[in-house]
DNA sequence: CCTAAAGGTCGGACCACAAGACCTTTCTAA
DNA sequence: TTAGAAAGGTCTTGTGGTCCGACCTTTAGG
């Protein structure tokens, strides 16, 4: 078939499996839950022997994982009482030079990775937009109303989590939910990404889309609420796209 | 927070890993392959040795997972030369007993992704739409004649597969054709479900909504075509359904 | 200053997996 | 008719990831 030689490279379904290792699911999970605002930055993560009962693995496969997310420069590791794993607050020169290693090499898979990432947002709000009661539209004006306040990129980090996941509540779909937090996943693969320090020409656009999104899903405009979510999540994408462009031509 | 009591149970981040065995994963790709009409009924699949080779794992572990098809009754095994795993044709008492097994447990999830994969076709659909081509144009009117034209199940089958597979590519992302792949493996969880013996009803059905969605892909209705697809897909939804419920009171 | 709470280290047992070697069955072609 | 090739079936051995448990070290707080 003709076909064949203009389409693009479809993955074969029968190509060489790679299995995850347990401590590598474990660093995906902890990654995630960063990245979605469970544990901010300067907060500490669950003790290893804490983490080893939550996840139901091995107190070894827990330090495995936290290890690697030191290795990159995500935590930072205290002893003693009171120790533990601290989300640290932002990038640093060993995050970036990992960042280069892992993410460069898929390149392309990373822009079609985007662009999903926008496709699915988009039909998150649709979805939202047609199934929202009232419980969610409360939910999403609280958390616009705590955007809106926002005083620290802390605070604006948080209140934004709080108004997406109450977006994806309001699908009425815990699927639909966790596709989206796979996908964010696996864009910032798995880099806690912080768009938050954009400054106040990022944050006014976020605010405005915001506005102009939960007015769209209160109104039951889905076709709207799609676009302007769809066109709001390139925010997180050219911030990943910018760090990763400048791991691209590192600084001497 | 009011809004955690009304939630649904989304689930958390951190929870208990369960971490797939190469074996199941071997399973997960063969099932998938079969369900999207890599190796039709009747047809055999690739030998263990040939099979470890390009899943590059050990034919211990092949063998392991083909044991598993073998179980759940979706291949035969014969021995000797041309022997190998042969895809069967339909249901048998074996497949429905391991689903009834499988699949009820986990009900509620079954409808969620029931629900999102139809939200994900239509999405496919959509992009389709606003992206296709000439060539893609070409593939769809093409896989669209064969399927009308298509006088067997394993034609009308085959041809099925052909035109959603050409819809996909038009999206121009291999990633979504990946989230398409895989809600489908999840979905048929991961029996092949043929609802290509519907009888004519079903068929009617399909070639409306085939038309109808190539036409609207074609003329690039974005919203059109998504609404078809969305409507489309519970066709498959619906035939697992009822091979669900078939099994859900089984018959003595 | 002592204790509790945390991370750091070590060793043994187990199991999935890989890599073979070899056997058995069955078809095909000489 | 028969030998060989192509397939599945069986077994062994080695390795790495994981679990479990015991113990050590560091540090904050009472």
């Amino acid at each position: 078939m003709l076909g064949q030689v203009l389409d693009g490279p479809t993955r074969p379904v029968l190509r060489p499996v790679r299995v995850p290792t347990a401590a590598a699911e474990v660093a995906d999970r902890l990654i995630t839950a960063i990245a979605i605002g469970e544990y901010l930055p300067g907060e500490r993560l669950p003790a290893e022997r804490e983490l080893a009962q939550i996840l139901d693995v091995s107190r070894s496969t827990v330090r495995e994982a936290v290890g690697r997310l030191l290795a990159v420069g995500i935590v930072d590791i205290r002893r003693g009482r009171q120790g533990g794993a601290y989300v640290r607050a932002s990038w640093t020169g060993a995050s970036a030079e990992a960042v280069r290693r892992t993410l460069l090499p898929r390149w392309e898979e990373m822009e079609q990775l985007f662009d999903l990432r926008c496709l699915v947002e988009g039909m998150v709000a649709r979805v939202a937009a047609a199934r929202r009661r009232e419980e969610d539209i409360a939910r999403m004006r609280a958390a616009l109303d705590g955007f809106a306040g926002a005083q620290t990129p802390h605070e604006e980090h948080a209140a934004d989590i709080a108004f997406h996941s109450a977006v994806g509540a309001a699908t009425r779909n815990p699927q639909i939910v966790g596709l989206s937090r796979d996908l964010l996943t696996r864009v910032s693969l798995g880099f806690p990404i912080e768009p938050y320090d954009g400054g106040p020409v990022v944050y006014q656009r976020a605010l405005r889309e915001h506005t102009a999104l939960c007015e769209a899903v209160v109104e039951g405009s889905a076709e709207q609420a799609g676009l302007i979510a769809q066109g709001h999540f390139t925010i997180t994408n050219e911030a990943v796209r910018q760090v990763l462009s400048r791991a691209r031509t590192p600084e001497p």
